[in-house]
DNA sequence: CGCAGCCTTGACCATTATCAACGCTGGTGG
DNA sequence: CCACCAGCGTTGATAATGGTCAAGGCTGCG
């Protein structure tokens, strides 16, 4: 069944705090309703895949055959210098689109982190349906403006935040990416390794664990688990996401 | 008049090479036509502004009441921590569009760098225009994912190159960004100041400045004056931007 | 129980930022 | 016409943030 969320204005994409009603999550950001005749048509058309963790989705110069929906799970997208040096440029979770540009080879690559699944269109197919759905592209345009706004962001992280200000930018938007994962206020999965997190926010292992001690020490946040934390002063966190301490 | 690029398959957004051809530039990059009379229809909503230096198009913040299209000279496009600190996430010239994402308040900042014009349309307007015309919706959805594909590289930059490799990169990427300056082979434009490379490479001005040095140094580049440079070894230049050396 | 993989911590180092001084250049006014 | 000034750029000395290298600890699985 392919998920589409409508992202509520002003939000920066993949950072939307709810998830999507037929999606088992929370509101505000609701599926968008496609009539239900070319939803049919569009889930006829899709391939279900399931995911283990690790699982290639798209490897960055292959060409760009296929275009993914993210039913489930989660999925880190990322650039790679020739040496081997990895910039994560997002993760996304059930209801993100993945492989939209034209173009005849993938710029990215992507891996699933947890296990899911995605639905799976070929090109042609994709292209054909857009053709015939203005709707479709509407939400798509939408989507890529929140994407491209979320990427702004993060260019000021990578440019110009210090170590503590990323991890705590990341720590203060992680709540609520997953659609699925509903979870208590405050506390905050990490479905990623510290690398994973490295890796995204320009740093190195070391420095994210050392930042996260930190945070523990301060009393900023509590390590429930290596994957689960809790956010015990959001106002601290607030402000040192922002550069304001 | 309203300038459209039609992007080449595989490029990245503003990176293209080459500018078009109603724009008084050259091939490749070519004018996309939409019909005449929607063409027409679009110019009689626009308002032309001319733009001098430092000029403000969008301040951060405030209501997002207009869409933009430079018609040209040069613009930059940034965001802003509490405290000064500056990122650019991009330099915009002839036929780029500004704006058009939705949300009522600009997330960004956009000001002139050097004398020029834009084509300013009422948000309102251009969302009626877009619910009847299709093809633009289409242009700009395929415009819209180059620009994040490009976006995804600035990240890498940032977040993974060395110093010389931002700037490497950066000299690469930049001859033929401008459609209305056309330049001969090997020869690059900076409209920008040192500032502006600097928090568009999430540098400091004396790093910027000590890199060209270096390079110039090295033979890889020629200073004409301060706004004008020669590559004169693009292959070492893309090996540098590429951290194969 | 033991091992592999991930994480944390510590010591040290390097890249790049910061602070400061000086130089160039273009515009203005004496 | 020349001198001065403001703004931008370069260069140098020093400092600090975060990276590198290394050792040890935890945890979950076989």
């Amino acid at each position: 069944m392919l998920k589409l969320k409508k992202l509520p204005d002003g939000c920066t994409g993949r950072r939307q705090r709810n998830g999507c009603d037929t999606c088992g999550a929370r509101a505000f950001s609701v599926c968008l309703s496609i009539d239900d005749a070319n939803l049919s048509r569009l889930n006829a058309l899709a391939e279900r895949i399931a995911l283990a963790p690790g699982d290639v989705l798209i490897r960055e110069g292959d060409p760009a055959s296929h275009v993914f929906n993210i039913s489930g799970g989660s999925v880190r997208v990322y650039r790679l210098l020739s040496d081997g040096r990895r910039q994560i440029t997002g993760f996304l979770f059930a209801g993100d689109f993945l492989g939209l540009a034209t173009g005849d080879r993938y710029a990215f690559s992507a891996e699933a982190i947890e296990s899911g699944s995605v639905c799976r269109f070929r090109k042609p197919d994709y292209r054909a349906l857009i053709l015939t759905t203005p709707a479709l592209e509407a939400i798509l345009l939408d989507r890529a403006h929140h994407e491209l706004a979320a990427a702004q962001a993060q260019m000021l992280l990578l440019g110009r935040k210090t170590a503590i200000e990323r991890v705590a930018t990341f720590l203060r938007d992680l709540p609520g990416v997953d659609p699925m994962r509903p979870l208590p206020a405050g506390r905050v999965h990490l479905p990623m390794t510290r690398a994973e997190m490295a890796d995204y926010l320009g740093l190195t292992i070391e420095t994210v664990s050392r930042v996260l001690t930190r945070l523990k020490t301060e009393g900023v946040i509590r390590l429930l688990s290596l994957n689960q934390l809790e956010i015990a002063r959001p106002k601290r966190l607030e402000a040192l996401a922002d550069g304001e301490a």
